[in-house]
DNA sequence: GAAAAAAAATGAACTAGTTTAAGATTTTTA
DNA sequence: TAAAAATCTTAAACTAGTTCATTTTTTTTC
């Protein structure tokens, strides 16, 4: 049987960690749920119980709390080929202290929690899979969290820009700001003297 | 057959995330090498390639990086019953930007790389260890890199001291400051005014 | 247990990043 | 396609955190 394209991307996701055969890439799929959501609305919001992890086929989302002023703080951008949402409210079934929602409009595949669990009892290999992704995810978060105490909001910036050319085209001045941890007068100031270079 | 107290600890570790027989304890036991470092020695420097995963069985260590201008900015400290290490070396097997470095008498349990391996092949569960390991890491360490970008120093300190009261107490406030990611005059500043309240 | 070394405290001058405010530009919506 | 809304830019005054220099206190070493 022939997979979709949308499909046929979160197979060749999984596939770089773990090989699967034709019957168990049909029960993993089983297992997901297809989502589409437009632009500027939430997939989530702070408050909620973490429903789903979700797979990106399409599209743009920003993932970010609101601290006690109102600022907004993003946590990451999930673009196509990307996983995200809210592991501690996933796992632990608290809610949520983040907000999702798409910056273009989206199309993703969630796997809710209790087919997450059924997933590792009927295809133990996905264990692995997911150990191996979230060693990887590790990497980068211990990464960004000594980036963000270590390095300077321009140095934080010119990496951002070099690891992710294609997002910082997608996304507005004012959300790159949120995410480097500066107000978007700064960022604006950081980038014009960058630019000028 | 009886375990001794280092490797008990180790044991109990694991069995919160799943369950061992005796066999698998005993077969996981002999994948270990037995390391003992005295205070203020490297367990690894830059340029190493990490050889090992550790797991702290007694002691204190510091994880870090050193900056282009010389000043030490601290990843972890890991005491008994945490696991530590450069993942990233350990896992791609080129050269760590990390030094590890004892703070006090420590001992430690580390998995080679090969035994890491090896691990999974033979008692695959561990996949489902590791998997719940690196999720529950995950989620502190996005926590971490989100309160770098979005706490003052102040705050980043309070909370530090609440989460791990026992370690505040083993460190130095010269360690502690490059943890937060300030100056040791700014760090003593803060404890000065936090502690007059 | 004295001397040396390291850590901690304090203060003054400095810089990276914030705040507030107002105008210019771009994007969105009807 | 015009009006409204959002984003971006610029600048002046401010604050969190740095730097450098000196002294005091604590820890380490012999």
């Amino acid at each position: 049987m022939k997979l979709d394209n949308t499909h046929q991307l979160i197979i060749e996701n999984i596939s770089r960690f773990i090989d699967l055969t034709e019957l168990e890439k049909q029960k993993y799929i089983s297992l997901l749920t297809e989502i589409k959501i437009d632009r500027k609305t939430f997939l989530m919001q702070a408050g909620d119980i973490t429903k789903y992890e979700y797979f990106i086929t399409k599209g743009c989302l920003k993932v970010y709390t609101l601290d006690e002023n109102g600022t907004p703080h993003i946590s990451m951008f999930a673009v196509e080929d990307y996983w995200t949402g809210d592991m501690a409210s996933f796992i632990t079934k608290e809610p949520s202290r983040y907000f999702i929602k798409a910056t273009e409009d989206s199309e993703l595949l969630g796997i809710s929690r209790a087919n997450y669990d059924l997933l590792f009892q009927q295809i133990p290999k996905f264990e692995r899979f997911y150990r191996i992704l979230y060693q990887r995810s590790l990497i980068s978060y211990i990464r960004r969290a000594n980036h963000g105490i270590s390095l300077t909001a321009e140095e934080r910036y010119i990496r951002f820009k070099k690891k992710y050319p294609k997002i910082v085209n997608r996304i507005t001045q004012k959300d790159l700001a949120a995410y480097i941890g500066i107000t978007p007068e700064f960022m604006s100031k950081i980038i014009t003297k960058v630019n000028r270079r």
